[in-house]
DNA sequence: GATAATTACAGGTATATGCAACCAACTACA
DNA sequence: TGTAGTTGGTTGCATATACCTGTAATTATC
């Protein structure tokens, strides 16, 4: 049922010319990502932490010790990443681990005390950049972009988009 | 006004027990990202294009021919990190590079035959991934979710955003 | 209780991204 | 027109993040 090309158009362009780069969700959200990610980035840093780093390690303190499985699920990550991603800042002396008490595979994350006082250095920081993200966006827009986007990040979320037909683009 | 810290709390608890991580616009976004970008991956990657991949040839596309400058604007992408992103591309023969005719210094970059097959060949799968989001998510919740990330990925916010007030934490 | 299946990580490999330092080509302006 | 400043890219280095392949420890099974 689709239509032959119109005859002026470039065969490539009349099979790639609909590609429009802004419709896709993915795309757009990393961008996103990006862009808010180096603006919380640059109020962050001079802590001699990176944004990512200062979430990283509030979910270790928020979890309260927890195991890696638990802190990769937690952040959505894969847990290679995150034990990759834990090596700089244990090469730093930021955290540490240990092992399970009864599982001894397990191995639980901590802050040192110098991560502590490095978190609550870039605490600071933080609680100022994510201030002029909610003076610059609205408050309440945040709140809700951020429902949205846990939202997106949730295992329900997961879970239905892969039960879903493929073909329900409707 | 903050209440002073229960006695039976323990010290660095009581500084860092405030940090909520699930309240970092940053974080949460991050998240997202990473999910979706997961998702749409899982489908997308039988193609032989990551997802990601799939979204820079997309702009390649939709710019036509783009200098390397332009193309790392338009995808909210630091200019090196482009240069970097490309290379498997280049390597794999999707993409190419050439001079620019007035501006000797400038790049240029557009698919090769080879990287117009994949694309199209990707572009199905693509078409599979927005289909289950839009099925999942909603089309119309889609579209908005994407009016606003787009705004947080533009210059216009970057802009409000440093400029804001760092007090305007109201 | 020995074996199969599962779970928790570690490590290597590959892409994704950013910064700083560097070079080359353009542009402004005295 | 010559020099200072700007702009377009490259490269090295560092973090971010995923997959695959092992290995060890735990649990389930008969």
């Amino acid at each position: 049922m689709r239509r032959q090309a119109v005859a002026k158009e470039k065969k490539q362009d009349m099979t790639l010319s609909d590609l429009d780069p802004g419709v896709c969700n993915n795309a757009v959200l990393r961008q996103a990502a990006r862009q808010l990610g180096q603006l919380y980035e640059d109020i962050i840093s001079p802590s001699g932490l990176r944004a990512t780093q200062f979430g990283l390690l509030t979910y270790v303190v928020a979890l309260d010790q927890p195991t890696m499985a638990r802190l990769a699920e937690a952040l959505v990550m894969d847990l290679s990443a995150l034990g990759h991603t834990l090596k700089p800042l244990m090469r730093d002396g930021l955290v540490e681990t240990f092992p399970d008490d009864r599982d001894k595979r397990a191995k639980r994350v901590r802050l040192t005390a110098a991560g502590e006082r490095k978190v609550k250095a870039a605490r600071a920081l933080w609680t100022k950049a994510q201030g002029r993200f909610e003076a610059t966006f609205g408050k309440k827009k945040a709140a809700e972009l951020r429902k949205t986007l846990s939202f997106l990040a949730s295992d329900e979320f997961a879970r239905a988009f892969v039960a879903t037909e493929p073909s329900a683009t409707k």
